[in-house]
DNA sequence: TAGATTGTTAATCGATTAACAATC
DNA sequence: TAGATTGTTAATCGATTAACAATC
């Protein structure tokens, strides 16, 4: 993998739609495709794609395209998705039981180790093959394990808590849907931030905008 | 509210984080903000937020700043909060459930009216004090009650089918957890995806690349 | 009035698109 | 060889930052 040098937010973003995009096509037994017909199909410039993986090195082949397998292949690796970084996750309630079970960690490069919680109701309950800990056992447990990655599905409060907590056992690495600003406060760590409620909230905006610039009918 | 000609995704994906940010910022009792302390409190620059905020009016006063209550109502009215935009959401497994209780619809703009989902075990049951319906029954719920808006938090091909039967009766707005590409059938729908395996890739590359541009130790 | 901070214009920076030579 | 399509450079477009005049 040559190349690689402070490749842009805007591009990582869109390799996981290219991987997603490819693997359906390695489904349908399509072996080759071309910058053009994958442009078409994500909506998309032709250049875009081209500029896009040339971050990474050259997978096509002039006059033929890409081998779908082959890119699919390539995405993979620059992802990281073999790497298996092992996981805990914080808060077994409504969001926490949908990401543990929905994700299947294992093809998005992590893989789940612990959950923990601090309801009695939830501790001692399983979940995607793994027991619901008590959260006061997490840092013992961290500090043996040795997670990579920590997801907070946890309320804000909480959150501010455990990363102290994870940040000084030397987790660096967060999946956060709370509203707490991980980065703001450890700015070395990598952060992901997932706002469902900002979605919802830019999701209203567009709805409304586009009832007031088309007002007639 | 002049302005608001053409406003860019950028700008309106911020909006959700100023008004968030101002919300704390009344709860803790205060009540006047410059565009400094703003950006520096959300890792922004101050002319960034200026700029922002006069696509869609001038909300401050030379020399003093902007009052924190009516910048937080201004943004609330901009982004229509106070809409309740009927929504029917679909999908009552882990993710759907998680959405429907997790979410306070109300305080991001809309009002979840009808739950559906096709599993014997689920339907009948409650949640987020609905019940959940047959999704045999979506099309002539929607025909009477007329929601605006449609949740989708199932498989893409439920989505797929979903989305024709939904837009054929006029719904054209969604938030879509579905790998299904909503707007690349129905370019006139306004979509706003959430990816949540994208976002989980996304990590891992990020994670990845830190280990290998930091190689030693 | 003096100090502060906005609103707004101009400069810079980065990302996307277009073009085309290299080459399979 | 001719046709196709990449890799890559150059041109354009848009978003962010800087600067400063307006004004509270």
């Amino acid at each position: 993998m040559p190349r690689r040098e402070n490749v842009s937010m805007s591009v990582i973003r869109r390799l996981p739609r290219y991987y997603r995009y490819l693997h359906r096509l390695k489904e349908k037994g399509v072996t080759r495709i071309s910058s053009t017909e994958l442009s078409a199909k994500l909506g998309l410039t032709a250049s875009q794609i081209r500029q896009d993986l040339n971050c990474f090195g050259g997978f096509g082949q002039q006059g033929y395209g890409y081998i779908v397998s082959q890119l699919y292949d390539a995405i993979a690796n620059i992802l990281g998705l073999s790497n298996g970084y092992p996981t805990v996750l914080f808060g077994a309630g409504n969001l926490g039981r949908a990401i543990a079970t929905h994700m299947s960690f294992r093809d998005e490069g992590f893989r789940l180790i612990g959950i923990f919680d601090k309801s009695p109701d939830r501790i001692g309950t399983r979940l995607a093959s793994l027991p619901v800990r008590d959260v006061a056992e997490a840092e013992k447990f961290c500090r043996t394990e040795r997670p990579v990655m920590a997801v907070f599905c946890v309320p804000p409060e909480a959150a501010a808590e455990l990363s102290a907590m994870l940040y000084g056992i030397g987790i660096r690495n967060f999946w956060n849907f709370s509203h707490y600003s991980i980065s703001m406060h450890y700015p070395d760590a990598v952060v992901e931030n997932v706002h469902l409620n900002d979605s919802l909230m830019t999701l209203c905006y567009l709805i409304s905008d586009k009832a007031a610039s088309a007002p007639e009918k």
